[in-house]
DNA sequence: CGAGATACATCGCCTGTCAAGGTATCTTGC
DNA sequence: GCAAGATACCTTGACAGGCGATGTATCTCG
C-alpha cells in the first residue's frame, strides 16, 4: 500500500476527479479508487468523510440522500460549477508541483558519475 | 509558490537528493532549492531544520560543523549508507505515488465526452 | 552605526490522516 | 430464526509534518 502521506493533499481531487463523471457515493469512489490503483491505494474511511465534509463546507460538492428501495441508504455527491472550477486548478497545481519533485528528487542522479 | 502540502512527505528526500552530491548546509540547500525551482519553492526554515532533526534521528545524515575563519557558523550534513539506500526507496515510492496520483486525477477528463 | 544578509534554532498552532469505535440494513448459510 | 459478513454512514481523539513568530550571533556595506 502506498504511503498516503506522498498522497496527502490530493485526496479532494481524487475525490472531486471522480465525481466528474457521475455523482457518487463514498463506498463506491473507494472501491472504484482500489480497482484503478489495481489495490495500491484506498482512501481510510475516517479520511473519507472527513473530505467529504471539507468538500461540501467549501461548496465544491452537494449532497442528498438516495433513494435506494433494499440494502444500506446511501449518501450521494454531485460536483458543483466551484468543485469544477476547483478540480481544473488543483490539477494544474499538482502537474507543476509533479515538475518539481521529479526535478529536486533526481538532481543528484549521477552524483557517483 | 507550490502549495507545500502537495510536497509534504517528499522534504526528507529532497535534503537527501541535494546531498548526495556533496555535504551541505540549510542556508545552502535552500538557496539550491529556489534556484532548481525557479523560485517556484523554497523550504521554510522551520520546517528545514525539524526535517535535519528527523534524519539525523534515523541515522540518514550526519552533522558537523562546518571550519570557516568568517561569516555566520555553519553546520554541515554528510549522506550515510543508511541515507543513501533510504534515498532509493523513497524515489521509488514517489514514482509509484506519482503514476497512482496521475491515474485518479485524470479519470475523469473525458467526462464531458 | 544601522540595515540587511547569512546562519542556526525552538515553540506553539493548524491541518490532514486514521485507528478505534459506533449505528443500521441486507444477504447468505446453517 | 439467527449469526456472520458485507454494505454504508459517522464521530472522537491522537499524531505527525509544516510553519509563523521569535530569538540568537556574525559579517558586510554605506
Amino acid at each position: 500500500m502506498i504511503d498516503a502521506d506522498l498522497i496527502r493533499g490530493h485526496t479532494d481531487t481524487i475525490i472531486l476527479a471522480q465525481l466528474l463523471l457521475e455523482d457518487s457515493y463514498g463506498y463506491e469512489i473507494n472501491k472504484t479508487i482500489r480497482f484503478i490503483t489495481d489495490e495500491r491505494y484506498e482512501l481510510k474511511e475516517a479520511t473519507l468523510y472527513t473530505a467529504f465534509k471539507r468538500l461540501e463546507d467549501s461548496g465544491f460538492v452537494h449532497s442528498y440522500w438516495g433513494s435506494e428501495e433494499s440494502g444500506a441508504r446511501r449518501k450521494y455527491y454531485r460536483i458543483t460549477p466551484n468543485g469544477r472550477a476547483a478540480y481544473a486548478e488543483q490539477v494544474a497545481s499538482w502537474k507543476e508541483a509533479k515538475d518539481v519533485i521529479d526535478k529536486l528528487l533526481t538532481m543528484g542522479e549521477n552524483a557517483h558519475a
